[in-house]
RNA sequence: GCCCCUGUAGCUCAGCGGAUAGAGCGGUGGACUUCUAAUCCAUUGGUCGCAGGUUCGAUUCCUGCCGGGGGCGCCA
């Protein structure tokens, strides 16, 4: 089937296959392509790759590396593609792509929308849990980085080939509703239907982000809350001062979870008003999620009873002080206790342990999801690892069906503690996405660039996003405005600068040659003969082919920043190359060839940014004033 | 107490078991008659937390300690 393969292979997998082939010829031993030991070499020793097998199979081999790598360039099939490889300190075998080859590649790539990175052969269904952020709350900085590197993933993940079902899980369900429900409707912001029923009880309520006292959101069509922070902490003082309130605020609870019509109602009024909230935010920040998505706590409601008795059955749960627990194995606690997962707590009420596990029983069994991603703050580990560790003992996961915890760290401010206001709150995301686009048109508007909104937009929430996107997601990261809308370094707009300067070039060579340049947007135009005389000529071809690598690795442990670095890397390679190389005033074969790099620079960083949801203006500056 | 994450240049961060550990910022010194100088070039700056171990080779893997963050039964 792969007689003519649209997308090549991968650099480094096609080399190791040679030195795999050397390898069996010469000791006649079969190794694997991870065996080969390929790597990317650095510049100064003259070579693009390496293989680093040598000196591991001479330990094995008993034979002194030198000798047996010489024996390995001997027998190493690699003429078509590189030139006369070469040894170097212990065992290195170096080898330097030809020129020729190169730029035969690159012109496959030109002829590919996809830059030679191949769909993937064995699609799975992906479930991505992200974003989730809390009913009646307003979502603040405790949300972006979920929002952010789950769209990115779905993103990459689609790009692939994958099949993607995004979930949002909101935090829809559980005791605050009560006093909120309470609260509006002594304030007239919804109309009391029902009276609430009596008792006491709790639920789960659960958002994936941090909860800490947050925003609140509610209100009624025509009268939305504006300021919806309030709103929630003068329903919690009220909870805590007023012990009539309290006491309404119960027995609401217990009207919502046994379904009351009337408190239902009002549930799904404040459901409805953060859902509008969440939509706009969205919108905002360029979010692929839509309300199809949403699957909030509320959804597995009529199933926890059902996944409870199916623990039970099962002999998995059992009873614990009252509690329905499970007892996954190699989980203990402070007193090397075992820790249980609650099931059902003593008042008979369902917790988010349940929720999450029946959540994750639909996501396999009823979606038919092969994989489930929790992009999900690092602190919930325990406690997913407990969920999976338990859905596996059930049978929904294993067999050909995994989950994963996308752990992200905090976002910090510069004094190193989480980011907060002055008055201590969470940030508000409304609030930082609007600074970050002020920001984003101050910056413009010293450039000299014209008010405008949508470019602001991308510049600024780009930004937010990159910075968010660019360091490994297993840390914390540093918030700072200085250093995320820098023009230098490892940022978008750096990015979004290399090509504003690339399309800049192609759209003069356009205006200049009317329109037979064959460039400019030239989907299936014929691919120009390219030339890489200069050093940054090949530095940026090279840099081009290692785009479905960088793909690749990004995927392999979804990891974002590693396609950040890579797309910077490439910005730099552009940049080396905008310096050194003068494309438009160049003789006319060697000018095709720059145009093509041009154009080739540009579709990786616009493929890329928008892998990562980053925008790639035409224009960043005014167009220059000419002679 | 136990578990997880983390500690790389003054700051913010990359670094896939391999060759003199890399960027950006900052400091210093250069480059705009020429395709966007929001850029580029040069230079300064690191006992890769500490101590052991495995290995031909360790910033990378293992163990212990130290520092930072987080988690550990009826909140989510």
């Amino acid at each position: 089937m792969a007689t003519q393969p649209s997308h090549p292979a991968d650099i480094a997998q096609l080399l190791g296959a040679r030195v795999v082939r050397a390898v069996e010829h010469v000791l006649g031993e079969q190794i694997t392509v991870q065996e080969a030991v390929i790597r990317e070499a650095a510049p100064e020793h003259g070579a693009d790759y390496q293989s680093n097998a040598a000196m591991a199979l001479a330990k094995r081999f008993g034979q002194p590396p030198r000798q047996l790598a010489e024996q390995l360039v001997a027998s190493l099939d690699v003429e078509d593609l590189c030139e006369a490889p070469a040894i170097a300190g212990p065992g290195f075998i170096n080898m330097r792509l030809k020129d020729s080859w190169i730029s035969e590649r690159l012109g496959q790539l030109y002829a590919d929308p996809r830059l030679g990175v191949a769909p993937t052969d064995s699609p799975a269904r992906v479930v991505v849990d992200y974003s989730s952020p809390n009913v009646a709350k307003e979502m603040h900085v405790g949300h972006l980085r979920s929002t952010i590197i789950g769209d990115a993933l779905v993103r990459l993940l689609r790009f692939r080939g994958d099949e993607v079902i995004a979930q949002n899980h909101l935090g829809d369900w559980g005791t605050p509703f009560g006093m909120l429900i309470e609260h509006a409707v002594d304030e007239g912001l919804v109309q009391a239907t029902g009276d609430a029923a009596h008792g006491d009880g709790a639920r789960g309520d659960g958002p994936r982000g941090d909860g800490a006292g947050a925003a609140g959101a509610a209100g009624a069509g025509a009268h939305a809350i504006d300021d919806l922070n309030s709103f929630y902490r003068q329903a919690n003082s009220r909870f805590q001062a007023d012990p009539a309130f309290a006491q309404r605020a119960r027995d609401r609870v217990v009207a919502l979870q046994d379904g009351d019509a009337g408190t239902l109602a009002l549930w799904q009024t404040l459901v409805q008003e953060s859902e509008a909230h969440f939509r706009d935010a969205y919108a905002r920040l360029g979010v692929l999620l839509t309300d199809a998505d949403i699957a909030g706590e509320s959804t597995y409601q009529d199933q926890l009873a059902d996944v409870a008795s199916e623990l039970q059955q099962r002999g998995l749960a059992v009873d614990s002080d009252g509690a329905l627990c499970v007892f996954p194995d190699g989980f203990t606690g402070r007193d090397g206790e075992p820790v249980p997962l609650i099931v059902r707590k003593s008042d008979g009420a369902y917790g988010y342990d349940t929720t999450d596990l029946a959540a994750l029983r639909h996501r396999t069994r009823d979606l038919g999801a092969t994989e489930v991603l929790y992009v999900v703050g690092a602190p919930q580990r325990l406690h997913l690892e407990m969920v999976f560790a338990v859905a596996a003992e059930m049978g929904w996961l294993g067999d050909g069906k995994q989950a994963f915890h996308v752990a992200f760290g905090s976002v910090l401010g510069e004094d190193h503690k989480m980011l907060r206001t002055r008055s201590g709150d969470p940030v508000r995301l409304s609030e930082l996405l609007a600074e970050a686009e002020d920001r984003a048109a101050a910056v413009l508007a010293q450039r000299g660039m014209e008010a405008d909104a949508a470019l602001a937009r991308a510049i600024g929430i780009g930004a937010v996003k990159y910075a968010d996107l660019a360091s490994d997601r297993e840390k914390d990261y540093v918030f700072s405005w200085e250093r995320m809308l820098a023009f230098e370094g490892n940022t978008s707009v750096y990015l979004q600068y290399a090509n504003a300067r690339a399309l800049s070039v192609l759209r003069r060579a356009a205006d200049e040659a009317g329109v037979d340049t064959g460039i400019a947007g030239g989907a299936g135009a014929g691919a120009p003969a390219f030339d890489l005389r200069e050093g940054a000529e090949r530095d940026l071809a090279l840099a081009l082919l290692r785009l479905p690598a960088a793909i690749e690795t990004t995927l392999a442990d979804f990891r974002p920043h590693k396609l950040c670095t890579y797309l910077h890397g490439l910005a730099v390679s552009y940049s080396g190359f905008y310096e050194a190389c003068p494309v438009l005033g160049a003789e006319d074969g060697l000018r095709q060839s720059r145009l093509g790099l041009c154009e080739l620079a540009s579709r990786a960083l616009v493929l890329g940014l928008d892998q990562l949801g980053i925008e790639a203006p035409q224009r960043l500056s005014p167009p220059p004033a000419r002679a």
